[in-house]
DNA sequence: TTTCCCAATAGTTGGGAAGT
DNA sequence: ACTTCCCAACTATTGGGAAA
């Protein structure tokens, strides 16, 4: 038996293991028609059977398989890499007992009786991690990590509590980070983020896409079109975004659109305050936070000037881009010259 | 064609296992 | 003791086919 064969064998036995407990062993090598006999060794019974490895099962070689085992006593296994859930149903039928190194098995020595089919074939698995940094909740935690990139040092914990997301999915998109670059693990000297200047256009890039889309509530209107110049919203957990904010930051502009981020649990005060009404046309979006608010990104009732910055990018008025490009020199660039 | 539905897939969560 | 990793269960999204 050539070693690839070995391997694959190996792998196929190790997963039946641990999916059913039960061992295989091996008797006799042999040449002819089958590679090996052996046993099924499910605790309690010994299984006597004929093993050939296939590192792939297709349709085509369907009969001969089944001709192979009609000539051996042993009821025949076929040890293959990966069996496809079609292949599986047809092994199933003709009554061929099969393992994979996928998990995948059948079968059925009554009252014994496996059939395990629909893993994916382990190149497929390995080949998972896909983009987590910048799903929905990966931007909450980017957005964190470049509002206070100091944050990729503190725990798990509290990056989860500062950006609002799972313990779990935190862990998901560091993975990412660290692989993408973005984040280096220095072992036992703590996290660092690197290139946090492309990572930010990343980020930019997909916020408006992935998730700013889930964080509008509706368009509303307030009975006096310049209330926003006076109205209050600190005591409301609520923050300007967008047009006002980059106007009360830079006086260059005349809001279009009024932006405000507000937690989601203080929306209706927010609206009853400022007799805001739902109006589909009207020039106020409310939008849900999504960071936590005692974590202090904000100065005062404006958001942080990566959020200004995002808002009016993506708003896609021209007027907004020379703006944005104050704000970015006048907030951000110092803080995203150097790693 | 558009709309709706549903099943398959992808994304997220939270708590416990494993590691230090 | 504390942090990170893992995973099963849950939720959301997608896309393809049936119905309108």
């Amino acid at each position: 038996m050539k070693t690839t064969e070995i391997d694959l064998f190996d792998q196929a036995i190790d997963q039946l293991k641990r999916n059913t407990g039960f061992t295989i062993e091996i008797n006799q090598f042999h040449r002819q028609y089958v590679d090996a006999t052996g046993f099924i060794d499910t605790g309690a019974n010994r299984i006597p059977i004929a093993i050939d490895i296939k590192k792939l099962v297709i349709n085509s070689i369907l009969p001969a398989i089944a001709h192979q085992f009609t000539r051996m006593a042993e009821h025949g296994l076929v040890v293959a890499h990966y069996i496809n859930p079609l292949m599986a149903e047809r092994l199933k039928e003709m009554g061929i007992w099969f393992i994979d190194t996928a998990g995948n098995a059948y079968i059925n020595a009554l009252p014994i009786y496996v059939y395990i089919k629909g893993n994916k074939p382990p190149e497929a698995q390995a080949t998972k991690p896909t983009n987590r940094a910048f799903t929905p909740i990966g931007l909450k935690i980017v957005y964190a990590l470049l509002c206070r990139p100091e944050l990729v040092n503190a725990p798990y914990r509290e990056i989860a509590q500062t950006a609002t997301a799972a313990l779990g999915t935190v862990a998901l998109v560091f993975k990412d980070l660290i692989q993408l670059g973005y984040i280096v693990d220095m072992g036992g000297q703590g996290r660092r983020l690197k290139n946090r200047q492309k990572l930010l256009e990343r980020w930019l890039i997909a916020y408006p896409e992935q998730l700013r889309p889930k964080l509008e509530t509706g368009r509303y209107r307030a009975p006096d079109p310049n209330w926003w110049r006076i109205a209050p919203l600190h005591n409301l957990q609520a923050y300007w975004g967008g047009d006002v904010a980059a106007d009360k930051l830079t006086h260059y502009l005349k809001p279009a659109t009024i932006t405000i981020y507000v937690m989601e649990e203080w929306a209706s005060k927010l609206k009853v305050a400022n007799r805001l009404r739902k109006d589909p046309s009207g020039d106020i979006e409310i939008l849900n936070t999504f960071w936590d608010v005692e974590g202090e990104f904000n100065r005062t009732d404006v958001v942080h000037p990566i959020l200004i910055y995002a808002d009016l990018l993506a708003s896609g008025d021209p007027r907004n881009l020379e703006v944005a490009q104050i704000i970015y020199e006048q907030e951000l660039a110092e803080h995203f010259r150097e790693d």
